[in-house]
DNA sequence: AGTATCATGTAAGAGGTTACATGATTTT
DNA sequence: AAAATCATGTAACCTCTTACATGATACT
């Protein structure tokens, strides 16, 4: 029996194989060619996680032979089942306890919706993934101002650090807010 | 024969005793109670790295038996070679290749080198990270500015995110080295 | 002739998580 | 009397990385 929850790299590929039916090699061109390409998943990770999905139901795969010799392709794509789970994934809500954790996985997230939610989704996402970074920058702030941090300069600046990336993204989130809302008021 | 390269999750286990000699207990709670408490190793992970960097020759321990009952506590201190090992860890060269991938490690490089290196060996390696940072954002900048990423207006968000994120990482950088700098000269 | 690319896959080994085991002390 | 804390550790399971295997075609 398979464990009951997927993990973020069998969502991530099901996500793109949600967007484009695409054979294992596809996906390692994909990664690689990526904006700043962060994380190229090996041999060894990608084909046992398709065959997993597979196995799941949520993936089906058809073998395609060249014409002219060389190995055969396997293309996958998704099940209906597979569909919900995507569908599902996107959904999640925000844990305001782990943004910072999982602030990565938001952004591919918020990526892969445009595909598949109507824009007040995506709007609604946007919101409380604001909510909760604000949640974090003042939770953060709190930290900077007590005693803990005091005495070390270092790990005032660490903390410093913190609030200046989290008080990016939160800015992030007003801009990307009201970019998408004047597009669909204009779309 | 153990691998050559420890791992970062020993770095940080050899650098935390090296700030203070800890039982597998004590590092827990140390984990826990550190601001906004990121990472919650498990003692199926702890205790055996412990074990590890035993074995390796970096850290040594000692039992103390309580004196009114309960189990007793190892308690790791590091050897000769563990500080050795310690040292270059925290001077090692920032990869601008990578700086975005190790920025977390970084940072807690950082609040580590504070206890280990002199005042100018601190602000050149924020030099250092300040640079490659620079490169990084001038990469993103590219790549915004590029056809790529023209198409799907949310990944052109995603990307304006991570531009933001770093831009924000780069500015922490000059405060930090202001801040020191005017440390060292004052103290 | 040799290397790179296309394309899928397996084997060995490492390290992590979850859950359990143990047992005394302190708190509720 | 029950539960939480102190404190260390193990067993089962899972996934990842590295390295290798395979074999055809295209390039230099």
């Amino acid at each position: 029996m398979p464990r009951s929850q997927l993990t973020p790299f069998e969502h991530v590929l099901l996500g793109m194989i949600f967007i484009q039916p695409s054979s294992g090699y596809d996906l390692k061109r994909r990664f690689a060619t990526s904006p700043m390409g962060v994380y190229q998943p090996s041999s060894g990770a990608l084909y046992p996680a398709l065959d997993r999905l597979e196995r799941r139901g949520l993936l089906r795969s058809e073998t395609f032979r060249p014409a002219a010799g060389g190995r055969p392709r396997r293309v996958y794509r998704l099940t209906a089942d597979g569909r919900q789970a995507h569908l599902g994934w996107v959904r999640e809500p925000v844990q305001p306890e782990t943004v910072s954790q999982d602030l990565g996985m938001h952004l591919l997230r918020f990526v892969m919706m445009a595909d598949v939610l109507p824009a007040d989704e995506v709007l609604g996402f946007l919101a409380s993934l604001r909510a909760a970074l604000a949640g974090f920058v003042a939770a953060l702030e709190q930290v900077s101002a007590g005693p803990d941090v005091a005495v070390n300069p270092a790990a005032r600046l660490a903390v410093e650090h913190g609030l200046a990336v989290h008080r990016a993204s939160l800015a992030w989130t007003g801009q990307a807010i009201s970019t998408l809302a004047r597009r669909t008021a204009a779309g």
